[in-house]
DNA sequence: ACCTATTCATAATA
DNA sequence: TTATTATGAATAGGT
């Protein structure tokens, strides 16, 4: 809703990706709490940015209503005998490590696509300036590669052609010859070819 | 939304509460599932009707997000969540998704610094060359925007020492006129300012 | 953050 | 329950 409609796919513009995460999110827990009142429901919602801040709803206490939902599902187990502290504090350290990289990773993404540029120095934007000038030199570079290849294979197919072209007039005129000379008029050629260059892809 | 809004408060007709909370139920599930899509976010939805029924939505896997919400405010997990098997299930797959995410990022690094790029079509190319050019752009205005407000710092620096000058030559030739005419002579001036005008950083 | 043209959700109704 | 439709709400894109 909202000028144009939107296709059901993750937004890869990440300001407004984050933008509508917002809006959407408070969309999301308005409609929740309306429905609690409404009819008199208890809603709870959890949300995860993918940046992996944890957002709540609940019209209720979140947690009664995390464990009313446990015993309608009938999940309750026993205690069990392991060691969850220490196994959970290592799974959590590494996906704390792993949010870490992915953070660092989104920043470097965000200054390669000129975003968020206030938090660098004159330093770092002229170090990021002639990193960018490299990468558009190098994607020229591919692609000057790619049409190369693309017009050398269009010359040997083309060169390929011309010579089973040349080979078939050549067959033709010994027909030829040979019917002029009374050999059998019943033999035809029905081959064609025809030349076709592949149009080269444009700069 | 409908014909006529409608006050926030429970809806007493039974029937037209029950018709309500279904469609309502509907509409907050999907949202949530659009807000999952569009934006990459984790989504669950717990929903009891006031007759005690319980509906859910998850993104991913319920279980999952509830027990990364769990860790996530720092709470321990209930107990019927720490089977082992389980919960090792759900770590892992939250891992993967992270390994996923970082993958992906990592990939569009290398793209951003032309690194990988024969994995890419000329379609892809031509955008990131796009992508590329947009962010020098943006870098470039970023430098010249800092330059800018260095130079506009300067000149006030400058302004603000050429007033002070100004001041005290004046009072400078107060005193003398005073001294001519047989003042104090033992009042001097021993303040000095220079008026230095940083150097503005290259481009 | 605020604005508004659009699309979407849904209350009333059948 | 389902389908329709008038209407208010949500929101995408812009400023």
């Amino acid at each position: 809703m909202g000028r144009g409609k939107v296709e059901l796919k993750k937004i890869e513009n990440p300001t407004s990706r984050q933008v509508t995460f917002s809006k959407r999110r408070n969309g999301l827990f308005k409609k929740a709490y309306e429905l609690s009142v409404l009819c008199e429901a208890e809603v709870a919602a959890v949300v995860f940015s993918s940046g992996g801040k944890s957002f709540q709803f609940a019209s209720h206490d979140i947690c009664r209503t995390i464990a009313r939902y446990h015993s309608a599902i009938g999940l309750v187990q026993p205690e069990s005998f392991n060691q969850p502290a220490r196994t959970a504090e290592f799974w959590r350290t590494e996906i704390d490590d792993l949010r870490k990289t992915v953070e660092k990773l989104e920043e470097s993404n965000k200054h390669f696509a000129g975003e968020d540029l206030p938090s660098l120095g004159m330093k770092e934007l002229k170090q990021l300036e002639r990193q960018l000038k490299i990468g558009v030199e190098r994607i020229r570079s591919r692609k000057r590669r790619m049409i190369l290849e693309h017009i050398n294979l269009s010359k040997k197919k083309q060169r390929a052609l011309q010579d089973e072209n040349a080979h078939l007039q050549r067959r033709l005129n010994e027909a030829e010859e040979m019917s002029k000379r009374g050999g059998d008029p019943s033999v035809t050629f029905q081959r064609f070819t025809n030349v076709m260059i592949n149009e080269a892809p444009s700069t």
